[in-house]
RNA sequence: GGUCCCAUCGUCUAGUGGCCUAGGAUAUCGGCCUCUCACGCCGAAGACACGGGUUCGAACCCCGUUGGGACUACCA
């Protein structure tokens, strides 16, 4: 059996989305999987809406996802000879001929035809005229008549649609550059590309490129169309849904195996495995595993994936991860083993690198005052008491020194005869300004001797005023 | 309008004729754990769009209905 080869093939027209993030991961998938070529193209022949800077954002989009191609990019833009010649070639073999209709005209004849009801097609006016070249003219494919085309989808199985309502599509402009149709089939026949995964919005498109293959005399390659996402009301996934950029996500501080994971379950299954490890799509990857129902992309789930992916990353990553988050808030910890240290004690309590940095703040930041409401509960006269009893039995104390911070709490508990609760309540506020908040021990363990004698003192004098 | 595609809890999905009084995950709610918040654990609620067939038997097969969507450009 031929070597797998997929593509994925972006206009640089906006940055990348979900949508096309998705497409991109399941053509690199599958030929990862298929120890396969994986190649990188760009489309384009829209001068207008293509921008170079696009192209940049696109590529560092499939880098920070992890996928790399092994040939490309190549850009259309580059090749319009190659889609000349077999404009030729076609013109040449008689399954291709020169149209002079105007635009107008066209335009007329469809919104007749439609206002009639029928399917607006051309109506092949120039078809047997045999033209020449000239100003003005565009070329188009003769395409069959009669029969039906048929294809077998990977996802959705078999497709056949009646010839009688594909029409002879345009694949040269009328100032000779190539048609989108007629770039893709080109290009997908002259890389070699086996297998076509994209989005379902292209499966009534497929026949009338597999008409354009034949007449090639090319087989067509295998098509897999993919669902499209969706926004939570169910339209197309567009801005008007927020954040749809997957460098959006990165901002957000999602993790790329996280989005990666996401976006491979969004649409594909393995049994009731939820969690996977770039290695282990490679692995698992299927097409037959693919739905064929449109799915909504649900950020819900990115996070608590996110906050999984999170959980099992070494701290010395998350520690690099978190710096940047971190830099935003004006924090620069220059001691690279107490960031790895804070940040063990906020893994687990963070769902983004962003609400990580958030956790992270007052071990590097004096924080400005208290959470009001966690002030008025425990910012007491008693927790007053309780914290000089504590400041004091910590004289001398290590408190990096979980025993003997333990001893210490132990001390005022007994001389108060309140529960550890009781006291570590106001003591959190105190050191962290909030209620919510890592563990006592490992809190003061990262705070530092300093720092926690300084907040339980300014903490004392906050309650006197 | 025409052609094509799709249809399981709110959401992502498992399910490919009997294992389904439909499983998992997420979100929601309740409880446990506990120094707070998370994590974790336990539990509740929640779906086969509808109608006909086929079959001893249908979420799974067929037809229709309804509802979504794509395409219908000298855009990609």
């Amino acid at each position: 059996m031929k070597k797998v080869k997929t593509r994925f093939p972006p206009s640089p027209t906006g940055t990348l989305h979900i949508g096309g993030a998705r497409t991109a991961l399941f053509n690199w998938l599958y030929a990862r999987h298929m120890g396969g070529t994986f190649v990188f193209r760009l489309e384009d022949t829209d001068r207008v809406r293509s921008k170079e800077e696009l192209v940049q954002s696109i590529v560092d989009a499939l880098n920070w996802l992890g996928i790399d191609w092994d040939e490309g990019p190549f850009y259309q833009s580059q090749r319009l000879d190659v889609y000349a010649e077999y404009t030729q070639r076609l013109l040449d073999e008689g399954n291709a001929y020169y149209c002079t209709c105007s635009p107008e005209v066209l335009n007329e004849k469809r919104e007749a035809a439609r206002a009639r009801g029928d399917n607006p097609l051309y109506d092949g006016t120039c078809r047997e005229k045999d033209l020449g070249p000239s100003p003005g003219a565009v070329v188009r494919l003769r395409s069959p008549r009669t029969g039906a085309t048929v294809f077998e989808d990977q996802v959705k199985g078999p497709i056949a649609t009646p010839n009688s309502q594909l029409d002879d599509l345009v694949i040269a402009r009328s100032d000779g550059s190539p048609t989108y149709h007629l770039a893709v089939v080109v290009d997908d026949i002259t890389m070699g590309i086996t297998h076509i995964i994209r989005g379902d919005d292209h499966v009534s498109n497929t026949p009338r490129q597999i008409i354009l293959y034949r007449a090639l005399g090319v087989e067509p390659p295998v098509f897999a169309h993919v669902p499209m996402v969706l926004g939570t009301d169910k339209k197309r996934l567009s801005k008007r849904h927020g954040a749809t950029a997957v460098t959006d996500y990165q901002g957000l501080g999602i993790l790329p195996e996280a989005m990666v994971n996401y976006l491979a379950r969004l649409g594909w299954s393995h049994g009731d495995q939820e969690f996977f490890t770039l290695d282990d799509l490679v692995d698992k990857f299927s097409l037959e595993n693919i739905g064929k129902s449109a799915g909504v992309f649900d950020p819900a789930r990115l996070l608590d994936l996110n906050a999984d992916h999170i959980r099992s990353t070494d701290t010395y990553r998350l520690a690099n991860l978190v710096l940047p988050h971190l830099e935003k808030r004006g924090v620069v910890p220059g001691d690279n083993k107490r960031l790895i240290e804070a940040v063990e004690t906020v893994q687990p309590r963070s769902k983004t690198l962003e609400e990580m940095a958030e956790g992270l703040l007052f071990y590097y930041k004096e924080f400005e005052g208290y959470e009001e409401k966690a002030a008025k509960k425990f910012l007491t006269p008693d927790g007053a008491k309780w914290m000089s009893l504590l400041a004091r039995a910590l004289e001398g104390v290590d408190v990096t020194d979980q025993y003997q911070v333990e001893a210490a709490f132990q001390k005022v508990m007994d001389e108060t005869g309140q529960g550890f609760g009781k006291i570590a309540q106001p003591v959190r506020v105190a050191l962290t300004g909030k209620s919510a908040s890592p563990g006592m021990f490992e809190l003061m363990r990262v705070l530092g001797n300093d720092l926690v004698r300084a907040r339980l003192a300014r903490a004392i004098a906050h309650i006197g005023d």
